[in-house]
RNA sequence: GGCGGCGUGGCCGAGUGGUUCAGGCAAGGGACUGCAAAUCCCUGCACCCCGGUUCGAUCCCGGGCGCCGCCUCCA
């Protein structure tokens, strides 16, 4: 039974489910206007995995991400770049999906684009002001953060202590009646993209969108609702007192996921300036190193990404393809029970994954001392289908290759040293890292 | 200013009131090899500082120092 920190109880807690079996997550995606980076890499992988071990461990799950293509920053690079926002939006979502994949994160069951529900959003920011849980200020509708008993669930902290310390000048002009207050709906100023409502033109607010899809497409009540710590106050907690003031049964649990930081050890985000490209780190490591090094630590803890930690995961994923190779034959046995099970043990504790890792290290040295294939199995099965890091097989060989190394097979055999060195390098120019075994010379391809 | 978190060996990063101090990477030694590669074995007496509780604290409590996060857009 897979337990999880729970941000709304303060404790780790049973993930108990709506419907037996069957596992409904919501995860707040990106907001398309830049590359992504390599904290969204992270964040892009933390929910990969869990997704991937609920169903390793038998549950069906319905994963819901959305795309936020409508906001201030949309509309602000496509200004600043003479172009629309729709266009903007389209260009950084096809880099966003482009960089997910590479890095073997799945595609959500369903990624709900903001743009395409406006007009849910204005049924739901209506149906607010009917029941004046909302009301219209100066520049756009706000939701009366006052009208929800328990706002601030979410929040770090007492609610008198966040408004007591807000570094933000309350926004009088806005006409806000409280500043934790915020806006459903933007009226829309000359020039901005808009959509028509009762109370004037203008676009949602960005709490509004993931209430009205997570509703649409899980239902009342579903059961996780995730994202990056960041964005837990105000994000979500805006969205669980929507829900709450529409009288909708909303997230059963909240999860979130911990920052990416720079080596310096500030947290890398957009604003700062400080983060490195996700693309890039793509193209100068394999993707799965990324995916190893999130693993390693726990997902709610800061990551220390760099050069150096990327290089050291890199290696250890080297290790981990030579195992896949040299156990090749382990993908046809029956699984390792006990292995199986622990692996399972620390995943469901609130998502271990560095110990869950370290059993599958400790495994593959068994492996390795004492032959056992059922083990490898298990552990092959881990890594690929309950991490989602799949591991290198037998490499497919073109005949010449194989004919220079049958070559040097037999100078081997004549004790021809100078003509076996020779060959090798000749297969290593090729690509082809020569192994001798005692089963003869195996080739595997050079990284 | 308010609230919260963190400070572990060369690096990343788990964890626990005390015997054998996760795991990965790096390093040193050994085995295997014609030489390699891959792999295996061995090695490092780590827990920011100062008090306290305790038979005993890296782990509990208090104080200090340092770093970070949230309170504003943010994965």
């Amino acid at each position: 039974m897979l337990r999880l920190y729970d941000t709304a109880t303060g404790r780790v807690e049973d993930l108990g489910l709506r419907r037996a079996g069957e596992l409904s997550m919501y995860v707040c995606g990106a907001t398309v206007y830049a590359e992504a980076h390599a904290g969204h890499g992270r964040f892009g992988l933390v929910w990969d995995v869990l997704r991937r071990y609920a169903r390793w461990s038998g549950l069906s799950v319905r994963f819901v991400s959305n795309v936020t293509d409508i906001d201030d920053k949309i509309i602000a690079r496509a200004a600043a770049e003479s172009t629309s926002p729709a266009e903007v939006a389209a260009t950084w979502e096809a880099s966003w999906w482009e960089s997910m994949d590479r890095l073997g994160v799945g595609r959500p069951d369903e990624t709900p684009h903001a743009t395409a529900y406006v007009e849910r959003m204005v049924e739901l920011v209506g149906s607010l002001l009917d029941s004046e849980k909302a009301y219209l200020g100066g520049d756009g509708v706000y939701f009366s953060t006052a009208s929800v008993p328990d706002y601030g669930l979410l929040a770090p902290g007492p609610l008198e202590q966040l408004q007591a310390g807000a570094r933000v000048e309350v926004s009088e002009e806005a006409g806000k009646r409280s500043p934790l207050d915020f806006a459903l709906w933007k009226l829309a100023k000359p020039g901005e993209p808009s959509w028509p409502a009762p109370w004037g033109a203008g676009r949602p607010g960005w709490h509004t969108e993931c209430v009205v899809m997570a509703l649409d497409l899980l239902g009342d009540g579903f059961d996780l609702h995730g994202g990056g710590v960041d964005l837990a106050f105000p994000h979500h907690e805006n969205e669980r007192a929507q829900a709450e003031a529409a009288g909708r049964g909303f997230a059963r649990h909240w999860a979130h996921s911990g920052m990416v930081v720079a080596a310096g050890g500030e947290k890398m985000s957009k604003s700062l300036g400080n983060t490195m490209s996700l693309a890039g780190l793509l193209g100068s490591h394999d993707p799965r190193a990324y995916r190893l090094l999130c693993l390693q630590c726990h997902y709610r803890r800061p990551l220390t990404v760099s050069p150096a930690t990327l290089g050291a995961a890199g290696r250890a994923v080297e290790g981990l393809d030579a195992f896949g190779r040299d156990f090749a034959a382990a993908r046809e046995v029956d699984p390792d029970a006990g292995v199986r099970a622990r692996f399972a043990e620390a995943m469901d504790d609130d998502l271990d994954t560095p110990g869950a890792v370290a059993v599958l290290f400790d495994a593959m040295r068994q492996v390795r001392s004492a032959g056992d294939l059922g083990v490898a199995a298990a552990v092959i099965d881990a890594w690929e289908k309950g991490l989602g890091l799949p591991l290198a097989g037998e490499a497919e060989v073109p005949p010449e290759a194989l004919a220079r190394a049958a070559e040097r097979d037999a100078a081997r055999a004549a004790k021809d040293w100078s003509r076996a060195d020779a060959l090798r390098a000749e297969l290593a120019a090729a690509g082809w890292l020569v192994e001798d075994t005692p089963a003869g010379t195996k080739l595997r391809p050079a990284r």
